[in-house]
DNA sequence: ATGGCCTGCAACGCAGGA
């Protein structure tokens, strides 16, 4: 089973290479954030031809998350339950077995950004969250942009990045928070190229000069890590013709 | 280089991203 994550900035100008990714990659599950894109917008006609179902939780303009995956999405959630955020970043579903959480965490903006305070609130559910949905689930995949980079050598430059915001330590507990409640980073399961990385920069010609953080994971219960033979970043797709900013992040899990 | 861009919305500049 392959499971697949991506920040497309924007589902309506990626929608050709998000097309492009299923075809070449054949992922069962590929999770969606920053769509933007209202869900009766949603391309679901182009998505079943590609022989996928969707489901959507957008808005106008801003966040949005989606799962595209093959076979029948159950149980489906939208958000976080009991947290009623108007910002469209949670959806959650099972797919042949497997219960698949697609996130978008706030980016915070800058330590001293209210944004960044509703980031850690919002984390702070979050952990609510899949602390109830661990009980409910063994095999449970947490995929998204977690706008977080865990550890030095998910930077390209840590002392530059000390303190700021994706990298600061209140983030990086939280991350290991939810981590501490029975999960791994299936990319750190397997041995990765240096400077490994899942978002560029736009404005520093960031891709080129190898400016980029890893923010986007794929954490994995302890009953599908043991399962998990592969983590990938799909760095190249970084360098298409009008790219988005993120690199898709893709697990292969021997079910 | 204190800089650089991209997207959507609604206008011809802003918010937001990270």
């Amino acid at each position: 089973m392959k499971l697949a994550t991506w920040n497309v900035n924007s589902l309506k100008v990626r929608l050709p290479q998000v097309l492009d990714f299923l075809a070449a990659q054949t992922p069962d599950v590929l999770c969606l954030q920053e769509t933007k894109i209202e869900d009766d917008k949603f391309p679901f006609m182009e998505i079943i031809a590609a022989g996928y179902q969707a489901i959507c939780c957008g808005q106008k303009a801003y966040n949005g998350v989606a799962i595209l995956s093959r076979n029948q999405a159950a149980d489906v959630v939208m958000g976080i339950d009991g947290y009623a955020d108007p910002q469209k970043r949670v959806i959650v579903a099972t797919v042949d077995g497997v219960r698949v959480i697609c996130v978008y965490i706030p980016n915070g903006e800058s330590v001293e950004s209210a944004k960044y305070k509703y980031k850690l609130d919002w984390l702070g559910r979050l952990n609510n969250c899949l602390k109830l949905e661990l009980a409910k689930y063994s095999r449970l995949a947490i995929l998204g942009d977690y706008n977080i980079a865990p550890e030095d050598r998910d930077v390209h430059d840590p002392k530059l990045w000390e303190g700021k915001v994706l990298f600061s330590e209140p983030e990086k507990s939280a991350f290991k928070e939810l981590v501490a409640l029975g999960f791994c980073d299936s990319f750190r399961l397997f041995e990765q190229a240096e400077k490994s990385y899942s978002w560029w920069d736009y404005r520093t010609n960031g891709f080129k000069r190898g400016f980029g953080l890893r923010i986007d994971h794929i954490l994995l219960s302890a009953e599908l890590s043991k399962r998990c033979k592969s983590c990938s970043i799909d760095r190249d797709r970084r360098a298409h013709d009008r790219p988005s900013d993120h690199a898709p992040v893709m697990v292969e899990i021997e079910i």
